[in-house]
RNA sequence: GCUCCUGUAGUUCAAUGGAUAGAACAUUGGUCUCCGGAACCGAAGAUCUGGGUUCGACUCCCAGCGGGAGCGCCA
């Protein structure tokens, strides 16, 4: 038998082909595979019910005769219940070759390889230089990073791009602030960016009472944006010292990118922007400004995605749309993929029916553009945490003080052991913690900040995974047999929380599909963490060191295959794992 | 005003249109001569309201109500 890694589809076309020698039924039959409830089997079919329904048929007799029709096994069990559906139950037997076909931590790496791999820009974290990372920065980076991780699991090229907001507006006010000041930014401490970003606090207060402060501010923007050496070295240099401040962040994170080209890579690039769109009537003038209408949407018809200000200025969208034109020229990007706040979906809307326009125009083929968007983190006050008012949480804060509580964690567990190595798994806890709080929701959803949601230990929690993980570990120590060593084990699952234990494994490609296809971790943390609770359920019950041999080596098969897809999965999500805690 | 997102146990979250809506935290009862108790087993507890589509609705449609966001020179 052809070895299947993902079982659901396995069953559709198993079922998709019994229908084909049904007379009753036409290509239009969707057998509508689903993961079955555990009560009823393990795979079932509901697609003889609409499909009846539809032509006139009796769904159970319906039913029947595609079960009749489907290629006989020793290996599964079909039947039908309720009202036609087709239910398939996998005999033990079916998992242990499944189990052993998965193979180690590389066979199954391989299985997971995309059929047409493709080349993927990954656009996220992307803060703003001269302000330092707060928790509103935690999602984009955590996120981006995992879906990075799966989509070059799977085989595709992915380029990671940090696109920093580091030629806005703000420029004009901090550089304005700093000459007015006479700061020498080699001497701004040992918080240079907390300097910066204070400073850019007062300069805003100052414009916004003083109108000859506002204009000596864009006076210092233009001169920037014009070239001058004196605003362009000072610019270099916040840029430089905020690039370090992000870094401490992501090794903190263990987040790394190809390219951190940001905005100002591409302000040569805006006047190239505005003659092409304008070359092909894309965008028109109005009140001063180049927008772009799209006449056949019912709200951008009306509503312009402006690409230069009435100033003559760029913003965001001119440089937004020289940036997927390069991502497409010079990297020949086939898919992009933008991780940002759900507040800018609008924006991201407007930006892809422009460019599909453009693309269109030149008979370029455009790349698939994705906006993974997520929702907002808010204060107490149910509003978005923003620097500007009242005080939020710094990002490397919260880390810190991740890593803290977990310290003492492990230190209460192993008052033994070396400092060293308390730091090293605390840091690998804590950080953990922090990026399964935030992967494990659903991504789209709002959410309040709470220290103790983000930093929980107990529960639905990166740790309890990685508790999992190190009580494998340590039973393999114990016993002192290899992993290798199991895959020719003859006996199969038996008991009931080792068959539950061998189906909840052979799930995982299921739960691989579904968060590529909706660029969700989520769907992943969920999967996972049924995983750990079928794992912990079973390891309670079940003696592993069992004095008959083919007992033990079976439950050790099933430990290290829980362990491959445990780590596996962790390690798509960013979070590290460890032999012991 | 227009548009979008959102409403599930006390709380925080799950549930590609499928069968009896799952967890965690908190509450509570047990496991405690156990391969790691950061654990396991049990109890109690929920789909905002009203219509509609469907064989079947937390899910799709319509109308309310509640929460949030976007809507011309910030990103």
């Amino acid at each position: 038998m052809e070895f299947y890694f993902n079982l659901l589809q396995y069953f559709k076309k198993i079922v998709s082909e019994a229908s084909e020698r049904v007379e009753t039924v036409d290509e239009s039959f969707e057998p509508q595979m689903r993961m079955a409830d555990e009560r009823f089997g393990d795979f079932q079919a509901n697609g003889a019910l609409p499909y009846a329904k539809k032509n006139g048929l009796n769904p159970r007799e319906l039913a029947e005769s595609i079960a009749a029709k489907t290629t006989s096994s020793d290996l599964w069990e079909i039947s039908i219940a309720g009202p036609g559906f087709i239910n398939f139950k996998l005999k033990p037997e079916f998992f242990l070759t499944w189990l052993q076909e998965l193979g180690d931590m590389e066979d199954t790496k391989r299985h997971l390889l995309a059929d047409s791999p493709r080349r993927v820009v990954l656009d996220y974290s992307g803060p703003n230089t001269a302000k330092q990372m707060h928790v509103g920065h935690i999602r984009s980076t955590i996120i981006g990073e995992s879906l990075a991780r799966l989509l070059a699991l799977q085989g595709h090229a992915v380029i990671r791009d940090n696109h920093l907001g580091d030629w806005g507006t703000q420029f004009g006010i901090l550089l304005y602030a700093i000459k007015r000041c006479d700061i020498s930014l080699d001497k701004l401490g040992e918080e240079p960016v907390a300097f910066l970003e204070d400073l850019y606090r007062k300069g805003n207060d100052l414009v916004k009472k003083f109108p000859e402060a506002l204009d000596k501010a864009r006076l210092e923007l233009v001169k920037l944006q014009n070239g001058d050496q004196e605003n362009l070295s000072l610019w270099q240099k916040i840029r430089d010292l905020s690039l370090e401040t992000f870094n401490q962040v992501y090794e903190l994170l263990g987040v790394r990118f190809d390219y951190a080209h940001g905005e100002s890579f591409y302000r040569d690039q805006v006047q190239g922007v505005y003659s092409v769109l304008q070359k092909y009537e894309i965008c028109t003038e109005d009140q001063g400004a180049l927008v772009v209408f799209h006449p056949e949407h019912k709200r951008f018809a009306k509503q312009p995605f402006i690409i230069r200000k009435s100033d003559g200025a760029s913003n965001y969208a001119t440089t937004d749309l020289a940036t997927l034109a390069f991502r497409k020229k010079e990297w020949d990007a086939e898919h992009i993929i933008y991780v940002t706040d759900g507040r800018q979906r609008d924006h991201f809307e407007q930006l892809f029916m422009t460019v599909k326009k453009w693309f269109q125009v030149e008979r370029v083929e455009c790349p698939t553009l994705s906006h993974v968007w997520f929702g907002t983190i808010l204060g107490e006050d149910n509003k978005a945490i923003k620097t500007r008012e009242g005080q939020p949480v710094k990002l490397m804060d919260l880390l810190v003080e991740a890593v803290e509580r977990a310290k003492a964690m492990v230190q209460e567990k192993n008052p033994e052991l070396q400092e060293e190595e308390v730091e090293r798994r605390a840091k690998i806890i804590g950080i953990g913690a922090v990026k399964y709080a935030d992967l494990s929701q659903d991504r789209t959803l709002d959410y309040v900040f709470s220290w103790d949601k983000m930093l929980a230990l107990q529960g639905n929690t990166a740790p309890y995974l990685q508790y999992a993980v190190a009580r494998i570990h340590s039973l393999f120590r114990k016993v002192g047999k290899e992993r290798s060593n199991l895959a020719s084990t003859s006996s199969t699952p038996q008991s009931d929380s080792e068959k539950k234990l061998a189906r909840k494994i052979s799930f995982f490609p299921l739960a691989i599909e579904q968060t590529t296809k909706e660029l969700k971790p989520h769907s992943l943390c969920v999967y996972l963490y049924e995983l750990a609770t079928e794992f912990s359920s079973f390891y309670n019950q079940e003696k592993v060191m069992n004095e008959d041999q083919d007992t033990q080596n079976l439950r050790l098969f099933l430990c290290a295959k829980t362990q491959i897809i445990l780590e596996l999965g962790l390690d798509i999500l960013g979070i590290e794992t460890l032999e012991e805690m």
